[in-house]
DNA sequence: TGTAAAAATGTAAACGTTTTCAGTATAGTC
DNA sequence: GACTATACTGAAAACGTTTACATTTTTACA
């Protein structure tokens, strides 16, 4: 019942009658081969259903031509991170490339593990969301010589080439709609604040403020982990608050549907009783009742532009590294309440 | 810039004044080694931070000890899948086996350009969702030797282990509730009818009609594909019915998203004006408005026994196929509505 | 037709392991 | 001290490729 071993180069070359160099040679086409040969081992291989065995082939070639990827993810509970992965796959797809996920659940011990295990895998190149905590890491992975892009956010002080968007904008844009919608206590539920990220967006947030003149409470802005939970717990913090805010500002996907699970709980009408805007759109935000106001970034063209640079890289280390900054848009739903303050509608009923 | 060359088993042993063989041996423990020797090579295997390579482990034993195996994903954008994928992945961190993930959104042609990848990739397991059309492929890995474990569904007509939920029941028991609840016209959007999973669903959507005496409409048994889009144009036409049905049993998630949708841009209200109960829960469905009932199957639990199978199906390739059905749990929540009858009750104040 | 150059093909090494088989050191016994 | 059994270790083959180098065949041209 072991697996039964499929054919080899071995064994096309010899029903072909020539030796195993030519039939590599009609494979991978790079030298020349007479015609007449070439079609005879074609034939054989057909017949055959002859496949590379890659793993032998990644062991040969120590060079940059393994056509594996490791793609390192915090929390594939995400969604946004799965839009990622399926840019980055249909690229693969296409380039018949491999990937393998390392999804490390926000652990820090399995994105160690993740690491080892890609490298002894041999992989070309690596894609990494990187956490806190793990900087050092993914530094070494570049040191040692892999193509490496970031995802999501850079490293502080390391260069690499880095595919983001502009949260600084988007977080920017977010709060400024919530204002112009008449807004002037709005909470922020931050993600973890360890992730640059997580700070861009505030910085965000309190550029809009400074914007219209509005005074900064630092009490209504609050985080902890980027999770879902965290959502649950700090909106409840926040709407229990003696003077709590009429709107919120979501940081995450997770965060975002964390808070609605509190809003709705406790019976709030959204956006007549809280206002919510959230970062990260999601496939089915319509469905959400109602239907969410949210800063979108495209996961997908993260994940592409990145299986991108990095093929770019494994073809010319020497390139310079480039840091590619997307633009959010937001996506005005119904999760934000009447303008007041005009030329900004957003309503309509539901 | 090339990848550093990471240290070697040679290295090892010539550091150590030891052969390959010995070093090897230290590692992987099978026979003796003496001891004073072993705290040697132990010692320098430390220094150098030594790693074995396992593509060139996985060249030389074409046994079944490869640690790697395959998974077969339709459509990672389903939260259902996510959650195997993490059920499966915690259980594979733990034992030091790697994971890799063919997600074929719904593609043949990609399931079987996976498929040989994996193949080339000498793993020595799958995991496999079976998408229509792909029977025979998934036939032929079992019958070539290679470990496979179905989930979700099992292939008609093919023994194999099987992971799957008790579909009939948990549909059985979606729509028993919402009879109960009062309704006597519920639409049904199935997925795609080739799946046997689908049919289930709608055997036990009748089951429950017939239990009750209640007549069944077939116009209002409606499907297409699996997929969020079919879930908003099929709620469309059920709700643009002459008499349309006042509640909606969806088969999965990705179809109630998609019907939500459709419900909320329809201005109409859950449960007034149509309950709704979907399979498959999420982690957020306490997010939705109003929170949303469903059939609860926990993929994370189907993704850790389908594992936990395949390990021994590797340690024991002669072990009797078996299909294991776990039992499916609804969630009760506030998208159904009043009870009528009685002994039932599910509201509370939104 | 003979020869040199060009084209096509073959040989063998290498990638990093595991494992069989053979060999050597050690201990035990008389 | 010699002999055997046992414990340990090393040499080498094998896994399926790619590729540098060597060799053979074909072509071109006199």
């Amino acid at each position: 019942m072991a697996v039964q071993k499929s054919v080899s180069l071995k064994e096309v070359a010899d029903k072909a009658g020539v030796s195993i160099a030519t039939v590599s040679r009609v494979i991978n086409s790079k030298t020349v081969v007479k015609g007449e040969t070439e079609l005879r081992v074609q034939k054989v291989i057909r017949q055959l259903g002859y496949r590379p065995n890659r793993v032998a082939q990644r062991l040969r070639t120590t060079k940059g031509a393994s056509k594996l990827i490791g793609l390192l993810i915090p929390d594939i509970r995400n969604p946004f991170y799965v839009d990622i992965i399926r840019g980055i796959e249909q690229y693969a797809y296409a380039r018949n490339f491999a990937v393998i996920i390392g999804n490390f659940s926000q652990d820090e011990e399995r994105q160690k593990f993740y690491i080892e295990t890609l490298k002894s895998e041999s992989v070309d190149a690596f894609i990494v969301a990187p956490f806190p905590g793990m900087n050092e890491y993914v530094k070494e992975l570049s040191e040692e010589g892999y193509a490496v892009v970031c995802i999501d956010r850079g490293l502080p002080g390391v260069d690499l080439d880095v595919v983001k968007v502009d949260n600084f904008q988007g977080a920017f844009d977010a709060v400024e709609h919530l204002i112009r919608a008449g807004h002037t206590r709005i909470g922020h539920i931050t993600g973890n604040r360890q992730i640059p990220t997580t700070m861009e967006r505030v910085a965000g947030y309190e550029a809009a403020y400074a914007r219209y003149g509005l005074a900064i409470d630092r009490d209504i802005i609050v985080g902890r982990d980027s999770d879902y939970q965290s959502g649950v717990d700090l909106a409840a913090h926040l709407l229990g608050l003696p003077g709590p805010p009429t709107a919120l500002f979501t940081s995450n996907n997770l965060l975002t549907l964390g808070a609605l699970e509190t809003i709705h709980s406790r019976g709030l009408k959204i956006p007549e009783q809280v206002a919510i805007v959230g970062f990260d759109d999601m496939d089915w935000a319509m469905s959400l009742n109602p239907p969410l106001t949210a800063v979108r970034q495209s996961g997908f063209e993260i994940g592409r532009i990145a299986i991108e640079l990095l093929h770019q890289r494994i073809a010319d280390p020497a390139r310079p590294f480039v840091s590619i900054v997307l633009k959010t848009e937001l996506i005005v739903r119904n999760s934000c309440g009447y303008m007041l303050r005009g030329g900004y509608e957003v309503h309509k009923d539901s």
